[in-house]
DNA sequence: CCCGCAGCCTGCGGGC
DNA sequence: TGCCCGCAGGCTGCGG
């Protein structure tokens, strides 16, 4: 995020190449229009969002998805030299930036930065940054999730409550919170809420200093993978002994399970089926 | 409104 | 070795 700011911020835009119509949606048929020649306000980020807010009052969304990296290069040309490179953007100093989304879960909108109208509905009905200072307490989780009756695993990861807790982070932060992901979201006690809104953006900033989760083929900018995966304490760890309960000298192993069509893996042991 | 689920897409890994 | 199939996930749109 601070890489792809230096890289933009201040700049302008000088030639854009777009090598498809679309990710999981159709890109504004206008984009390219949009984007070239213009310099760049600022960038910023709303839960999983990039969002570019350009000079001529445009605001750019780019949604990496599951498998989407952005790419910097110093010193390329503009042609595509990468697999899966849907759009490249020159800057006037010479950098390149490119999108780069094997699997096309990505999206990239526009709209006009001053017209909150015209903002996409996704954007306007987000929840909480649990990176806020203060954002996440024991009572705004009690408020959040007091009416809701879907498993607390499901509710976590609807953006529309907290934002940028995807299915991996969600697993973790029951499993350290001791909470069973198949309680129902209102059910939760007092404490269990307060433990959670400590985990999350314990978690959160933990993921974001070992450089993300790499999960097959994942790199930063730079290339390197990411290192929260060797974090992990359940996710992916089917049958292996739970870390918690081995520490207190119990027995325990990882189960899988599956909610809403999404892998849920826990500890049936420590994460109490009581709220 | 609330909730669950199919579907999008590619690469990887397991089985034969 | 090579092919095929199933799985992985963020988000949307639809149906109950």
């Amino acid at each position: 995020m601070q890489e792809v700011r230096s890289v933009l911020e201040g700049k302008r835009i000088q030639a854009v190449r777009i090598n498809r119509p679309d990710l999981r949606r159709p890109f504004p048929p206008n984009l390219k229009d949009i984007l070239t020649g213009q310099k760049v306000r600022n960038v910023k980020r709303r839960a999983k969002y990039i969002l570019v807010d350009l000079a001529n009052r445009h605001t750019v969304l780019i949604h990496l998805g599951m498998s989407g990296r952005l790419f910097i290069d110093k010193n390329y040309e503009c042609h595509s030299h990468r697999k899966h490179e849907h759009i490249i953007i020159m800057t006037e100093d010479g950098t390149r930036l490119s999108l780069v989304d094997p699997r096309r879960f990505g999206m990239v909108d526009a709209f006009s930065s001053d017209n909150p109208a015209s903002y996409p509905r996704f954007l306007t009905h987000l929840g909480i940054e649990p990176l806020e200072e203060g954002a996440l307490s024991a009572s705004v989780m009690r408020d959040l999730f007091c009416t809701v009756r879907s498993p607390i695993k499901n509710a976590l990861l609807d953006q529309k409550k907290i934002v940028g807790l995807g299915n991996i982070y969600v697993c973790e932060a029951l499993f350290r919170a001791g909470i069973h992901p198949q309680l129902a979201a209102n059910s939760l006690s007092y404490s269990s809420y307060a433990r959670l809104s400590s985990i999350i953006p314990a978690i959160l900033k933990e993921a974001i200093a070992a450089g993300g989760s790499s999960l097959r083929d994942y790199v930063t900018t730079d290339g390197k993978p990411g290192g929260f995966q060797n974090l992990h304490q359940v996710y992916g760890r089917t049958g292996e002994a739970c870390s918690v309960c081995h520490q207190k000298g119990k027995k325990a192993l990882i189960e899988k399970i599956s909610q809403s069509g999404r892998s849920t893996f826990f500890c049936p042991h420590h994460q109490k089926i009581t709220p």
